[in-house]
DNA sequence: AGCCGTCGTAACAATTAATGTTGCGACAGC
DNA sequence: GCTGTCGCAACATTAATTGTTACGACGGCT
């Protein structure tokens, strides 16, 4: 389905500044970010944004600027990411809304959605329990 | 996020064809329901024909051709329809491979499978809790 | 046998979302 | 001032979905 990798890609971003840092460095640029998720630094500093205003990171601007965590990352869930960086829901209505004169029609929008709510829920309940430091850990695990 | 409405378009549908048959008719065609859920008949086409693969479905062709359910709105999942009619995986890679001499590029995607596949599993179960028949109901329910 | 309505499918267009790219001003330390 | 990086806007590119048109295949009917 989703030709999405957002939550992929700030994951991948908060866990290379997490390191980073963690081997004695104030901040880390998008440049440094974009080369190692092999990709455009703009990409990243959009991405970013959405997460500072998440108050999960910080920038500096000036000489020696760049990003930083703004807390550590055991406290960051994959759910605070997700919410940052996700807009819309998981499962869409219709492009157009259905015949309302037809019962099916009328009434699948609310039904759907009804369904479609306990299942985000879940989602986010599963979300909420993988921290980012789990993540760190489990890359610094892969087999080289 | 998804641009994506296919599982409420076929939820639609078949909840469609499954209330037309119990008003007593033996198939539905693909433009009613089209008319139905404000498309186009190939689009309905395309998606019913996935849910015969799956087995959900029949369809006949010539005089009096069109759809019926192959079982039991009972006996649907919305499971059964996700995995009918949802390709790809829930969230994505990134779309061009990171760098694998970075340590975090390198572990990065194995990590984030782990944690997608245990957060997917989930959301099937979900998905597999809900019959047609409930969503028939919650159509039905609908304050008009 | 011929007619008719609907499926089956391919080909293509239109729409939308995400991603990539370029450019340039703003900022802040030197 | 000079430098490196962010902030942001504008635009291009890519990819996926959805919509549309067209036409052959089928199969019951008269």
């Amino acid at each position: 389905m989703s030709a999405n990798s957002r939550l992929t890609i700030a994951a991948h971003a908060l866990a290379w500044i997490g390191l980073y840092q963690r081997q004695g460095h104030e901040v880390a640029t998008s440049e440094q970010i974009a080369t190692s998720a092999n990709t455009n630094p703009v990409v990243i500093r959009r991405l970013l944004g959405e997460l500072r205003k998440a108050g999960l990171v910080q920038s500096r601007r000036g000489v020696g600027a760049g990003w930083s965590l703004a807390r550590e990352l055991e406290s960051m869930t994959l759910l605070d990411v997700y919410e940052a960086v996700e807009p819309g829901p998981l499962f869409a209505m219709h492009r157009t809304t259905p015949d309302q004169g037809c019962v099916v029609g009328h009434g699948i929008q609310p039904a759907m959605q009804g369904i479609y709510e306990g299942i985000e829920e879940t989602l986010r309940q599963e979300l909420a329990r993988v921290t980012l430091e789990n993540v760190l850990r489990d890359v610094l695990a892969a087999p080289r």
